[in-house]
DNA sequence: TGCTAATCGAGACGGTACGTCTAGTCTTTTT
DNA sequence: AAAAAGACTAGACGTACCGTCTCGATTAGCA
């Protein structure tokens, strides 16, 4: 999050200047972190890169798609592999919710997800990139099953999806807090079920 | 959705009136509808009421605030009681995905969580709103549990969040067609468990 | 200028309230004198007299006709008979400069003739009042004119245009701070005019 | 007042497009003279300039600005010279009087002292403004010193002041149709007096 | 004495304009 | 060719006032 060098930059020929890029992206965040998502806009994002704006239209067509890569410049959330389901779904959770909450990361996708309730190309982005996601969070079941962990015929999308949804309400809605406890139950419930037996 | 009548409405004394009331949330659900989220501007709204910006702002202090009374317009979704745990919360979510995708109720809700990322009232409003809703759904599970069907321990409060998110998440990401089986499924995971016993 | 009396004023029956009338006029002078003419809105009137706009309107069917009725409330300028008419024309605007920076009849008057360039009815009635002081100060020129200080077929009202002038361009361009050898130079040159002879 | 071209206007650069500078001149002008200072708002030169808002108020900070260089942009009255200090002061008036009367000046300058009587910076312009014309007003008096018709020690500028105030007060009330008859015998009150002798 | 009628404060109404902000596009100049 | 710079049209923002309207309370004068 270093501010841009002092000296105003200048064109490098006839490509992209790769400082130029990060100045934008570091703005970005810098601008999404101090003003929120109300105070986001492409206009405060070039004020604060010193960049001008058609720049910032010619490499990202839309505040999604700078918003995207802000989020994926962030640092990844390890993803534990413990041996033991429980603990992998609760350690990522954890992981998770301290990533967004104590980064960056949780303004952004915040952002994000909102800016995908009104424009469709930030919707396909936040799609596609879900998927991805999704999949990897399925990598922690996928394990499981390996180890026998699992039931026959569980479907692991689908649990990654649980697991998602759960991660994304708690984001939306200023929830990043849950003790460990918290998790933990909600992760047996899932696992064990709720059922009297 | 009916028109307002031709004639221009007029104040009606030191009071508010109805009929202009009636004439934005109206318009508020058209242009949400029409629109999306993307056009939803009290501008817009102002405009297809036939009202006054001031007398939107006068009673309505916030796009949050309209969009929340928009959406509690709505009809409510209807929370069956067939005496068992499944169907009761697959017919819920069956009713709540088609109210959503039928109804300008889906749009309406998926506007208000964005701007609930920006507006601070709006989360305000939202928190609200989603605990009264979340008791609500929790009902299903306490009428479970009257029936022994659930295990002791378990915190309905906790499910009905679960729940909650999976339908947030899937209104968010324009997934709102999930077939029963799949729905089925889900709730299956939730109240069985996924492990190999 | 004293205030209104605290309790409310109500209705007195089917005719005008003297004391809203007053404190009406009062208000609108006050909110002159502090906010100046860019501040002067029957709104504000409203609000400073507790007054309802519908009781201003009643009366006042302009903002024009409320400035003239304020302005002539205002004491009136004293005319002064010396016996010499260099020394009445300099007394009188002496007298007029002092009345219109000292008072609030300065920010009146100046506001009227603003007034007058966009209302019509402002116009007119300013014509009128206009007409009026005109003939008032023509009495100097005729008093002179009876003492035979004046040459014959000196159009009394041409000369009384002229000095008005001198005064109202004075107003509007904020310099009623001529020193009396000023004005006496201008008396001069309209008594004995700026010819060599 | 040529009407703009079909085509919108486009950014020509970082820097003004005189294209959009004249267009909205020309605006504020048709609107002024169509609907007078009352109905002269930015909006409605916008509006009708094809202008947007912004692009006003980036080059003309008050309406005030915008109203002065419209004055500035008619054509000037001609000073005439014809060796007589009579001639020369009622040919101003004349030129003067008829331009107010048949061109869009008399408007604009109307509004622009209006506007000077409400807005601090609109009173500073015209302030400034006034002085440039009545050093120019003074040339009259000091071609007439230069050829010994005026007594020694007049103050031309005072004597100018008189003139212009003459001419502010008709235009204010609309009463530019003096014919020559009046502004003769006023100018001859002012070169030789009105005492008996 | 009870009714009528006009007045009062109050404040909502549909509008218009304010001055600012951002969107997304455009062109010029510099590298 | 790409950069910065910043102007351009367009239109939304939230606020202030406009002039009109309707209300409920008030009170004088007429019946």
């Amino acid at each position: 999050m270093a501010e841009a060098a002092e000296t105003a930059r200048k064109s490098i020929g006839a490509r992209r200047n790769p400082q130029s890029a990060d100045a934008i992206l570091e703005a970005a965040e810098a601008v999404l972190v101090e003003a929120g998502y109300a105070g986001f806009s492409i206009e405060a994002v070039a004020r604060r890169a010193r960049a001008g704006k058609p720049t910032i239209y010619r490499w990202w067509p839309s505040k999604a798609a700078l918003l995207l890569e802000v989020y994926q410049r962030g640092k990844r959330v390890e993803v534990p592999d413990t041996g033991k389901l429980d603990d992998d779904l609760v350690g990522f959770l954890k992981n998770l919710f301290f990533h967004w909450r104590e980064t960056s990361s949780g303004s952004v996708f915040r952002s994000l997800i909102a800016e995908a309730q009104s424009d469709e190309s930030a919707a396909l982005a936040l799609a596609g990139y879900a998927a991805g996601r999704r999949s990897h969070t399925g990598e922690i079941i996928e394990r499981a099953r390996a180890r026998g962990e699992i039931a026959a015929g569980i479907d692991a999308a689908l649990v990654a999806d649980l697991v998602a949804s759960y991660a994304w309400r708690h984001l939306l809605t200023n929830q990043l807090d849950e003790d460990e406890a918290t998790l933990r139950r909600m992760v047996g419930y899932l696992l064990r079920g709720i059922e009297a037996r």
